[in-house]
DNA sequence: GCACACATAACAATCGATTGCAATGCGTTT
DNA sequence: AAACGCATTGCAATCGATTGTTATGTGTGC
């Protein structure tokens, strides 16, 4: 018999065929399990490698009843038409993924648009997932609520409110809109406007915040100007904002990093300089925000940290300890924009 | 008896109990499969409903032998330091996303450092996936074409060289890397430099697109300095290029778009204007690239159709046509900086 | 020489669903 | 009334692994 290519074995049965053993015994070979004499375990493991074996995770997990995957899921609720491109969620998933995989955990993404009344349920009961990781509430406050009720293994980005049940970490956005708008008074700005989409609970505390520092310098309400977070209306819609204010406001608090840095763009198009004419902030501290041309000047939201601190609730919750919310104070970056 | 809140329903075989009937009566009645008279159907729907019973996926994928699920993996041989949050991945991440999504699939994210031999067997040999989207080829060529040889549903962003086993997508990166050479050698820049790391075949072929630039107009063989894609020492790292540089090079073909802003940010730091003084391309064309100032000048890879065509290829692979590597055109984008 | 302990390995149940095939019951036809 | 067809449902094998329990054989002690 000529030595032929070892045909490739597909399961752990037709492995213990080729040893002359039992099944069971392969598992426990492959486990290193000292039950094995050591002879037949090397022997078994041999085999496994000449055939490149390896077994099948589906029904290891089926069995164990424990998947090592995290789904890390999007909810594009107020925002059907946004992009997981968006580099606040991809700042984000990098770090999750990062402090994830460090701990042998792989990660299943979804985006998804929760038309479905069910949506979270059916993720959280899919068998698949010993944890998930939400990033953002979107306008699922309820959905999120009603699972978090009995579904204990999940953490989500996002603020927090009195008494809500799920376990949030995110950063003070009332405070953070406030530390906006300090920055743009101080800079002598009296005309506010906040850029954003407030459908979103995250959004609608920093524009409350902006607010708060308005009224607390006596100025008028900041005016709010739905903006999506969709790259590709994003730019269009901002330009017409900016067109429409024209003199009008001299102050504008982006809602994120990544309205900010479009703004800055469609002013300068229009030859209104920035911070000259006109001051603005972002919210986020993207990477990218201290490379622009003029750098930004945001509110940090920490993502690193932030995401460290959901992995690190997660990890306690699926071993069945129930955690705080964590709530960090934002900070703002003073750069060159305000 | 009073209505309490119906128990929780963890399998088939419980479901089965209550609604009377077999447990696979149940799962045709779930799947709503006319065998199972209307009546029996709804009822047993209902019943689900009503106790929230939602099928493990894990044993239904197992039973099926399909997962709806996609792997998509970021290998990091080169760069063992990088993140996921690099914009570049996660701009095609993001398109992959939608395109997947949209057909049902899920998706598994990998970032994987090829430290063991056998990294991307364990992937494909997981059982967990019914077809894998390779990021980057990294350092792993081999590797690569080693499980490209049996497994067929696999497609690669990334280079194509002559012969290779393995389906790729991608722009022609020495095409791209001469376009970039030829459009700094127009702005009458002489001295060229090319900043990035050529361990990975794609940076490498922009390079040698550069030098067939360089060679063709009678210019001095380009200068390479290795520079990571981490963003942490990323920005250093090019500080200290840029540092050293000095005058002595007045045209940058950055081997990504990141690279190119972190360039033009610390020439600024050293009030070096670009493009007065020097001229900067980059490579990638992310949605950010337009949104800079000044915009930066770029060799477009066309993202979005790349993604879309890794997935339609994906797919006819999983169907189990092969069909062959995709070469697109890359395109000079030119805007501010070059 | 018999009982006992111990090291190995085989056996079989289990995880939770899907599905081909067998069985049941009812109505219709001749 | 026997026979046949059809609509429903039950039964049991299957996907591929893990693991508690049982069986086998070997060596030791008395």
């Amino acid at each position: 018999m000529t030595d032929m290519a070892p045909s490739r074995v597909r399961n752990i049965a037709e492995l213990a065929l080729l040893a002359g053993v039992n099944a069971g015994t392969v598992s426990r070979a492959l486990a290193n399990n000292p039950l094995v004499k050591k002879e037949t375990r090397e022997r078994i493991q041999a085999l496994a490698h000449k055939h490149g074996y390896r077994p099948n995770q589906m029904a290891r997990r089926l069995r164990i009843q424990e998947t090592r995957v995290i789904g890390v899921v999007v909810p594009l609720g107020h925002e059907k038409r946004q992009h997981l491109s968006d580099p606040f969620f991809m700042s984000i998933l990098g770090h999750l993924a990062d402090a994830l995989t460090e701990n042998g955990y792989d990660i299943m993404l979804s985006r998804v648009i929760p038309d479905a009344e069910d949506w979270l349920e059916r993720i959280v009961d899919s068998g698949m997932l010993d944890g998930v990781l939400l990033i953002g509430q979107s306008n699922q406050f309820e959905a999120i609520e009603r699972v978090a009720a009995w579904y204990k293994p999940m953490v989500v980005w996002g603020s927090h409110k009195p008494g809500q049940i799920h376990c949030t970490v995110g950063v003070d956005n009332r405070t953070g809109g406030r530390l906006a708008g300090e920055c743009l008074i101080a800079a002598g700005r009296k005309r506010l406007v906040f850029l954003g989409e407030t459908t979103a609970p995250e959004l609608h505390e920093r524009y409350r915040g902006l607010c708060d520092a308005a009224s607390a310098a006596g100025l008028a309400k900041p005016v709010k100007l739905d903006t999506h977070l969709a790259s590709e209306v994003m730019a269009d819609e901002i330009a017409a904002h900016v067109e429409r204010i024209g003199a009008e406001a001299d102050g504008i608090a982006a809602g994120s990093d990544l309205i900010a840095m479009h703004t800055v763009r469609a002013l300068a198009d229009r030859g209104v300089m920035v911070p000259r004419d006109v001051s603005v902030t972002g919210f986020d501290d993207l990477p990218l925000a201290e490379q622009t041309i003029p750098r930004l000047t945001t509110i940090s939201q920490n993502i690193a940290t932030g995401a460290r601190a959901m992995v690190s609730a997660l990890y306690e919750r699926i071993a069945g300890r129930e955690g705080p919310s964590v709530e960090m104070d934002p900070i703002l970056i003073r750069r060159d924009t305000a």
